[in-house]
DNA sequence: GGGTACGTAACGAGCGTTCGGTACGTAAGC
DNA sequence: GCTTACGTACCGAACGCTCGTTACGTACCC
C-alpha cells in the first residue's frame, strides 16, 4: 500500500483500515502520526535486516556483492521496499529527526558493508590496497542505491541482468590495477 | 521553500502566497495541482540545465568529472536543488506519469554522461576500452546520485572535499586496466 | 461587448487529533 | 465469592482545520 502511493498519500485511516482497526486504535499505540511513520521504518529496517537474504560466499569482495545484491530491486519483495524507502526521503528530508534516523541508516549499512572490504583489501583483490575501507563502503553503497532510483523509475531500462552487470562492472572496476604494469600480485 | 518542507508539505495557497498571489490565479494557469507541479518540475529542469556550469575541460573523464561536479549539493543552491528532486521521488513514484517523466528525465542525463565517455574510449582512457559508454553512463549516474542522497541526509560525513575525492577516486577506477588474472593477456 | 487575467469567497471532502464510552481483565477489600 | 475499583484496549463519532477545487465578481484590454 505504501509501495504504490508513497507517503504523501498515507492517512491514518488507511493504516487502520489495513489492520482492520480504528484511528483511536492508532492513536492510542502512537502518540501522533509521525511517531507512527517512525516506528514504521524502525520496522521496516528491522524487517530488511531480518530477511532471508543470499549465502554469503568467499571473503572480501564477492561478499561485497552479495549484500549489495541483496539490496538491488531484483524481486517483486524488494522492489516495493525499494520504493518505499526512496518515497520515504520526501518526509525526511523534511523532518529533521527522520533526517537524523535515515542518516544514521545510512551508517549502518555501510558499517555492513566495510568488513567486507577491509578483507577484500587484506586479501590482494583491490586495485588500491591503500583505499579506505568505509570510502569504498560509501561509494557501493552510493552506487547501489543510485541504481535502485534508476532501476524503480524505468524497470524497462533496467531488468534484473543489467543491473547485476551493472554491479558486477563496478566491482570489477574496484579490483583493476592503477598501473599496467604486470607487477601486479595475482590473488591466487 | 519546496527544499525545506518537500513536496508533503506543499499546498497551493503557500504557492500562491510565495508569488504574492491567489489560488484563483493558478487555477487560471494550471487545471489542477498536479499539472502545477509537473510544470515546476520541468522547469525546475530547464532552470537547472540553463544555470551556469562549470567549464568542460580536456575531452573524456575530464568532462565527464565537470558534469557530475556540477550536480553533486556542493554549494547551497545545489543542495537546495537535490533535496527538491529527491522529494519529487515520492510523487513521482506513486504517479505513473510523473514517474514516466523522471525515467525520460534520467535517460537525458544519460545521454549528456554518455558522449563524453564514448570520447574517452577513444582516447583510451578507460580501462576497459569495449565498455558500453550507455551503460557507463548509467553508472556514473546512478554514483553521482547516490552520493548526493547520502550527502543531503548527512552533510557532516560528505562534505564538498569528500564528494569530490570519491567522485574522482570513481573515475579513477574506470581508467584502471584490468587485473592481470593468471590467463588474461597484459597489453603489450 | 467579450475575452483575458486575476481576486475573493466559499464548498465539500478529508485530514490528524480528541474524546466519551464500552468491554474486559485483574487485583484488592471484605 | 462477590463487589468495587482501576488500568488497558479499543471503538466510533465528532471537532477543528486545511486541502484542492469551484463559482463568481471585477478590472482591464482590444
Amino acid at each position: 500500500m505504501l509501495a504504490d502511493k508513497g507517503f504523501g498519500g498515507l492517512t491514518l485511516r488507511a493504516v487502520a483500515a489495513a489492520m482492520n482497526g480504528s484511528t483511536g486504535m492508532l492513536m492510542h499505540y502512537f502518540p501522533t502520526k509521525r511517531a507512527l511513520i517512525a516506528h514504521a521504518l524502525d520496522l521496516l529496517e528491522v524487517r530488511t535486516a531480518e530477511r532471508p537474504r543470499r549465502a554469503r560466499p568467499a571473503e572480501g569482495l564477492p561478499s561485497v556483492r552479495a549484500v549489495l545484491l541483496d539490496i538491488l530491486p531484483l524481486t517483486p519483495d524488494d522492489t516495493a521496499r525499494n520504493r518505499i524507502w526512496v518515497s520515504s526521503w520526501d518526509l525526511a528530508l523534511a523532518d529533521e529527526g527522520l533526517a537524523h534516523e535515515q542518516a544514521g541508516r545510512y551508517a549502518r549499512l555501510r558499517g555492513v558493508v566495510r568488513p567486507h572490504f577491509e578483507a577484500a583489501g587484506q586479501l590482494g583483490q583491490l586495485g588500491d590496497a591503500d583505499a579506505d575501507s568505509e570510502q569504498l563502503a560509501a561509494a557501493a553503497v552510493a552506487f547501489t542505491h543510485g541504481l535502485v532510483v534508476q532501476a524503480l523509475f524505468d524497470p524497462g531500462r533496467f531488468p534484473g541482468d543489467v543491473q547485476t552487470a551493472m554491479l558486477d562492472d563496478f566491482l570489477a572496476s574496484l579490483g583493476r590495477s592503477p598501473l599496467p604494469l604486470p607487477d601486479a600480485r595475482t590473488p591466487d
